[in-house]
DNA sequence: CGCTCATTTGACAGAAATCAAAAGCGGTGG
DNA sequence: CCACCGCTTTTGATTTCTGTCAAATGAGCG
């Protein structure tokens, strides 16, 4: 661990810039430390899709390729704990129980992206909208309440812009905007600034996604991550 | 290699049949010898969604977890080749090649999920339905290889039923039976049996999917596969 | 203040789900 | 061989939803 410490170095990169490109050689990888950082694919029509959010500890980078399929993008400033990525591997080479480490996330990975995958297909639009933001919601209590009380303000950030994110849903920031504020309506919401909502109803929000409590924790980035 | 086969045995599952359930203790993993496996979850609701489809060759169960969320069932009549979770486990570990082909693997099925999910997220219906006959096409093209004679026909072999398919594709039987009608009136396939189609028009083909041909290549399953 | 960009709202057209019914297919048993 | 049954697939009519286009509102900034 010392040693992964030595080899690596942080590394600030501003909104928008662009971290690793598409197609390009893939020469670091690391992990996110303030911030979040876009997974992005360009379409053929030149928009660009959003494959993933990673947030702080996330794993960024393709380990074993030469070339990214996808970009990783600054979606807000970042910070990034970086490392080349053939120090990495030869890294992972002379300590196997780093790369089991790495190989369990790897597949806890894959079976969230499917879950997501199928709640992305199989669900209308409110659905998902509903499910990213219980997701948030989540994400954002795990650094404050410990206790589930009603009592505590539980805070929704949505991390990107609103384009961004309608993207990352399959859909356009108007449907987005428009169920955005029927859950306010609903009073399920209600807006504290332009990218905060304060969640009134949790059960309210749970009933709008159609997925039970159970299935929608399976959904929250649970691995355990290298570093 | 010679101890894995001594390890693994081979098991046929009548169509139906589910291999792992869901939520069980995932005792077996292996691989599809013949037939095609359902991966599917379970919604709230009672239906069940389609995550994913296993070809010959592909991998399935979930190594170093003790339960799947996810089931495994025969799609149709299939043979797999079978091994013991903790037998395979325990094998990884006295041989770290093959443990790093299998990270290997998982790395580029992460991707293709990625790819498939940013696909499924983005495009029309019409869209994912080509694509999903674009990438059948290319499956069918490899096994049918083997049959000596170069045949100018390209058959397209539904694996499942049209409700199975609808679902993995995030639709409904109807609007999947539309728009096939549409790709057969336009002389694009042609139906040679319930199940099956003849593909006549490549390019018309890949003209329906609004994507590039290597882009559709890359959700191919690609990985070299363990065993 | 005036500029730009992001978000919201409105009107509308198109796509897909839903509801309903007909046609095709495979079995079973007379 | 044929009639019957259950199931899947196809087709049709209708409604709902969502994307698109357009315009208004609001937020950040020099």
């Amino acid at each position: 661990m010392q040693e992964l410490g030595r080899l690596s170095h942080l590394r600030e990169f501003r909104k928008g810039q662009v971290i690793v490109a598409q197609g390009d050689d893939a020469t670091i990888v690391g992990n996110v430390v303030t911030g979040v950082v876009k997974l992005t694919k360009m379409s053929v029509s030149g928009q660009q899709q959003i494959v993933g959010l990673l947030f702080p500890s996330d794993f960024f980078g393709r380990a074993f390729s030469d070339n990214s399929r996808f970009s990783y993008e600054a979606a807000t400033d970042v910070s990034l704990c970086c490392i080349d990525r053939q120090a990495f591997e030869s890294f992972l080479l002379r300590f196997p129980e780093v790369k089991h480490e790495l190989l369990l996330t790897v597949l806890d990975e894959l079976d969230a992206t499917r879950e997501w995958a199928a709640m992305t297909s199989a669900h209308t639009t409110m659905e998902r909208i509903a499910v990213f933001l219980f997701i948030l919601s989540k994400r954002s209590a795990g650094s404050y309440c410990e206790n589930g009380t009603k009592s505590e303000r539980t805070v929704i950030a949505l991390p990107v812009g609103r384009r961004d994110i309608a993207a990352y849903l399959g859909t356009t920031p108007e449907t987005l905007s428009r169920n955005i504020q029927t859950l306010v309506r609903k009073h399920v919401i209600r807006p504290l600034d332009a990218n905060s909502f304060e969640l009134l109803d949790s059960a309210g929000l749970v009933d709008h996604t159609s997925e039970s409590r159970d299935d929608l924790e399976a959904m929250l980035g649970v691995a355990p991550r290298i570093r």
